[in-house]
DNA sequence: GTCTATAAGGTGATAGAC
DNA sequence: GTCTATCACCTTATAGAC
């Protein structure tokens, strides 16, 4: 049944996702995969027919809401109300699929060696196009002249990091595990 | 000859940062290491013992300048002065150690596997007593009234990013290598 | 101290019964 | 479709000649 098939690969996908985040592609076992499934490791391969694959689709899952995010770059021409959007949508990514984030985070990290070429243009291309539509307010004086490059770096360094750094921010005030409240408000 | 000890555990230790950032501590085999010495592999159990122990050390030879990076806010007692020393100190780190400090954020990014106890322990330390002065330059009506932690975070992120995303800055950029220019200009 | 050859152990992947 | 048993390979680590 259809069902079950779909029941099986999200259950292996979830599980995927927290221990690639946890460990790395390297580290992990897809023995470990499976247990945290509550499957034999068989069916991990019967599904995904190998290691590599499972984790590509981890990272699918992540650049779908990635490419997502960029959309107030183009459907809004006032800067104020874009990056507002756009670093809610960030921080939102974030929030709601921090294991595949870091996943991502690790990936890009360590020179994208697992990421498919045609999801790395698409990436390229977004950004691309994002820092076309910065540099076009620039020109109309709607913000302030800066590199919009730089002004992107920027902003994804600090979306990512209590994702990414979770551990390291859990450990440093105290807390066992990280809540929207120990994180950054979300501007209104 | 105690000379030719020094040299190569020099080389070996080198060798190892720049794999190690590369493909993380699983992914990196002890015989690429070697190769990329110019040595062979026993040498590098010969020197290190363990794998573990060749990884250790690479994470140890940051973690002094990092310790260092932090002096400003005890010996000043001017915020503004102490922020700036601070935040040069820490993009001298990623400028300086690339590798070893990729190898670090990373190691961090997996909840510190392999970072041994007391070295975590002097990293908290050294945050802790940060905090308990920035707290102070608060009180004093020195600096405006933010989060000590937090602010300490977005510092951190900041002035990583470009150190542990190179790949990602590289390609947006469209540079081949990330030179002193590409990045931040550091204030005077 | 250096290096080749090998042992020991673990992991991705699959065959084949159910 | 599911799962157990097993294979084939790869990597860490070491023994022992030089």
């Amino acid at each position: 049944m259809a069902k079950i098939r779909e029941r099986n690969k999200e259950l292996i996908i979830q599980a995927a996702s927290e221990i690639f985040a946890e460990r790395g592609f390297a580290a992990t076992k897809t023995i470990d995969i499976a247990a945290r499934a509550g499957l034999p490791k068989a069916n991990v391969y019967y599904y995904f027919k190998t290691k590599e694959n499972l984790y590509r689709s981890v990272l699918e899952s992540i650049v779908e809401p990635l490419l997502q995010a960029a959309t107030p770059f183009y459907d809004d021409s006032d800067p104020t109300i874009a990056f507002k959007s756009y670093i809610r949508a960030k921080i939102r990514i974030s929030q709601q699929h921090p294991h595949a984030s870091k996943v991502f985070a690790s990936e890009i990290m360590h020179g994208a060696p697992h990421l498919p070429d045609d999801i790395k243009a698409q990436l390229m291309e977004q950004t691309r196009r994002s820092s076309e539509q910065i540099e076009f307010w620039i020109k109309q004086g709607l913000m302030a002249p800066v590199d919009p490059q730089h002004l992107l770096f920027t902003i994804w360094a600090s979306t990512q990091t209590y994702a990414d750094f979770d551990w390291q921010i859990a450990a440093v005030t105290g807390k066992e595990k990280l809540t929207d409240k120990t994180t950054i408000p979300l501007p209104a």
